[in-house]
Formats: C-alpha cells, sequence, structure tokens
DNA sequence: TCGACAATTTGAACATGTTCAAGAAATGGG
DNA sequence: CCCATTTCTTGAACATGTTCAAATTGTCGA
C-alpha cells in the first residue's frame, strides 16, 4: 500500500501487482455488497485468485478493511488542504476539518458499524489506538496541529501542545456518534459537529481567566500522566 | 422464547432449569479458558445438552455474554450499596463507585477486549446504547443519580438533570480505558480515577463563576439537543 | 544455461458459529 | 386417559474465516 520504496520499483512486479489486485477487488464488493456479505472466496474468485493468496498478502479480512480504512484517512487529508490553505479562524477550520472527514467517510457509513466493531478490540491492529496504527494516527494528529497552529488561538503552551490529540480525541468521539446516527445524511452527527466547535471555542478561550488556570492546568496534568 | 403469559411461574419448569444450566456452564467455561477459547459444542458438551438446544434458549454466542455482563451489572449496584450509605461528599462517592467498578470487573478483564468488541458494534443488542440494553443503562444511571443526590454538590438544576447521564459517560469512558489498560492490577486505570475525579468535582464548582456560567448552559443545551 | 533458493500460488482441510427439519417430551382440554 | 398442540431437544448440515503442505513460478549466481 504505502510504498516505502526510494527505489522499490521491483516492488511493482508480479507480487505487487497481485496484492492490488486482491486490495481492490476486496474495496469494490465491500462496497458494494458491505462487508459481511463479502466472503474471502468471493475476493478471491472476482479477483481470479485462490483464497490462500489473498491470505498470502492480507493476514486477515480485518485487514482488508484496515487497508479500506487508510485510504479514507489519506483522501481526508487531501480534502483537508484546501480548507487548511483558505480559513484563518480556529472555528472554521477545525469545523471544516471534521465535517470533511464526514464527507469523506459518508459512501463507508453503511458498514462503519462492523469496521468499528473490528477496531475497538484493543488487541486489533485495527484498533485507533495500537502500534501498528500508529503512523495513521500521529498523521491524523497532525492535521489538528495544523489546524491549531495556523489559527488564531492564543494558549498557554503547554495546553497548546496537547491539544491537538485532545482534538484527535473529540474526532473520535465525533466518529463513534457518527457510527451510532441513523438519521438521514447523518443530520445530527452534522448538528453536533456545528454546535461542538464553537463550544469548544469558547472553552478554550476560558482558560484565560484566572480562576478556570488552576483547573487547566491539572487537566494538562492528568493527560499527561496517563499517557503510554 | 419470550413468555406472553401473565401467569408464567410454568417459567420454573424444566425449560428454564436447562436455561440456567447452560447459562451456568458457558460462565464457567469463559471464566476458565477465555470467550474465544470456549466454543459453543464445549458449552452444549459440558452441559450434556445439543448446541441447538443452546440456541434455543440464547440467540447467540454473544447473548450468552450478554448474560455476563449483566451479571456484572447486578454484582456492581449491591457493592456499591454500602459505600453510598456511608459516605456523605461527592468525591468519595463517585470515586467509591468507579473503583468499586473496577474492583468487581477484575476477574472479566482478560476478555474484556472481546466482550468490547462485540458492545461496539451499534447494530448489537450488547451496544451499551441499545434498546435491549436500556434497563441495564437506566439502572447504571441511576447509581450516578444516587451519587450526585446523596452528596453536598450544589448545582444549577438543569446541569444535575443532566449529570447522573454525563457521569454514566464517564465512567463508560473509564471502561473503554481500562479495556486497553495492560498494567498489573489496571494501576494505570485506577490512578486515572484518583486523579480525574476531583477534577470533575472542581469543574462542576466552577460552573458557579459568572463568566463560566455561559459556557456550562451551551454545554448543557448541546447534550440535550443531541439526545434521542 | 542450470540448479538452488526464495517468492508466490493453490485448494483441500479445518474450526467454529449458526440453522433447521425432524423427532421427543410435556401440557391441557375433552 | 387420549389426542392435539405447544415446548423442547437433537444432530447433521451449512457458511465462512483461516491454515498449511505441496506445487508452481521467478530470480540469480556460477
Amino acid at each position: 500500500m504505502i510504498t516505502l520504496t526510494g527505489v522499490t520499483d521491483s516492488a511493482t512486479a508480479k507480487g505487487e501487482q497481485t496484492r492490488e489486485l486482491i486490495l481492490s477487488t476486496a474495496l469494490r464488493l465491500f462496497r458494494e455488497q458491505g462487508y459481511g456479505k463479502t466472503t474471502m472466496r468471493a475476493i478471491a474468485n472476482e479477483a481470479g485468485v485462490s483464497v490462500g493468496n489473498a491470505y498470502y498478502y492480507y493476514g486477515s479480512k480485518d485487514h482488508l478493511m484496515q487497508a479500506y480504512y487508510d485510504l479514507l484517512q489519506d483522501q481526508h487529508r487531501e480534502v483537508v488542504e484546501p480548507i487548511l490553505a483558505a480559513e484563518q479562524a480556529f472555528v472554521p477550520r477545525l469545523a471544516g476539518v471534521l465535517r470533511a472527514w464526514l464527507d469523506v467517510a459518508a459512501p463507508y457509513h453503511e458498514f462503519a458499524g462492523t469496521f468499528f466493531k473490528t477496531a475497538a478490540d484493543p488487541r486489533s491492529p485495527l484498533s485507533p489506538f495500537s502500534d501498528e496504527s500508529r503512523p495513521a494516527r500521529d498523521a491524523s494528529i497532525d492535521v489538528f496541529r495544523r489546524v491549531i497552529d495556523g489559527s488564531d488561538l492564543k494558549l498557554p503552551a503547554d495546553l497548546k501542545s496537547e491539544l491537538p490529540e485532545l482534538l484527535w480525541l473529540l474526532q473520535m468521539g465525533v466518529v463513534l456518534f457518527w457510527v451510532y446516527d441513523q438519521t438521514d445524511d447523518v443530520r445530527r452527527t452534522r448538528a453536533l459537529v456545528d454546535r461542538a466547535v464553537p463550544l469548544v471555542d469558547r472553552l478554550l478561550r476560558l482558560t484565560r481567566i484566572p480562576g478556570v488556570r488552576g483547573v487547566t492546568n491539572d487537566v494538562v496534568a492528568l493527560i499527561r500522566s496517563i499517557k503510554p
């Protein structure tokens, strides 16, 4: 998937072609009939390879979904560029990034539950907290770092350094909400984003009130203390 | 399955005995060898019934786990009684309830991941947000209502009425953290509880500062607006 | 070019959750 | 007490993710 290659175009040899064939076939079937209804046999069949061959490249069906998710994240990072380039204020920047995710993820909503189910297992490599997904996670967190850095937000340094991760957690929360959202066009989730973002903004600006400052410090300290 | 009868004390007839036999056998095996390693065949074997019979009473393996979880919740409610009776202050009340959960759940930690995985699927009846688990959820929320009501906490009415649900969410967060916690005796989660509870207390008391009040109202309004 | 080693591919076999048609047991009305 | 009906029980069959030993293909130094 991710070509580590500076050189490796031999990675596009025979094997790499097969790998991509299998993945693209799987993604198509997932989209066409959902994750649950798509069997490994169907994927192999459709791709014209054997079942065992699919397993040679992808350790499990879940890994194929993982690849699906990675693609989504890549798309999100792309879509987000123009927003980060255009907006200066914190609120539209954050709201834009969150809304963009909803847009990109829309086609996946139907079987998001399945994905979530897998991802929720702490032992799964798909878990958003797993080592294996660290690169993807770091990339996501970085988007939020840019949301903050490019904005007009003024914050105490220690809070500011934790904030990207916190906003990423906020997004995880939004995703969780989204997964459970059964309204048309996930209207409810969109409403949540629209209302929550200005609220976050207000909360952050509150940290400048003297009486609030102490609590803020404690919050930051708590967060730091529980990080691995 | 569902006894439509108003009369049903015949529910303790033969069938009910089998049902309990299957459940207790399943729980024992889950405990002895974990959820994943325990097969439906093993449960049926050990209980001296057929596989199909197990399915007659429990729609799926997940439903057996659900029963397991329900038991845990019942235990928690029991264990919590003396704490609620003894303590007056908000902080020890809340901390006590959360710590009690960790104690009760300790034996289940090993396969908590599996449980969580199932529960995370929005379509699963095991989901903490599903209709099917509403009774269990309501009972849990009620514990937090009592944590608040029996305490010295002074709060604006609208916040106070939302707070039980918020504390329940806090517990869901703790559980999530706990599931991922691999330290001995889940030391990290205990540390989280110890530090987070006083912080929650401070945050709640902050809501009396005039400049904070407006934000608090917005938060409450947001929460209300996204509830189904 | 040849042969050895590595990479790839195969498909049958396995494990396990789940279903289902058929039969056995219990129940209740006459 | 007997038959009809419901409840319960069975075990074989099914579906599907996964494994694995063997076969095939590719690569590369001699």
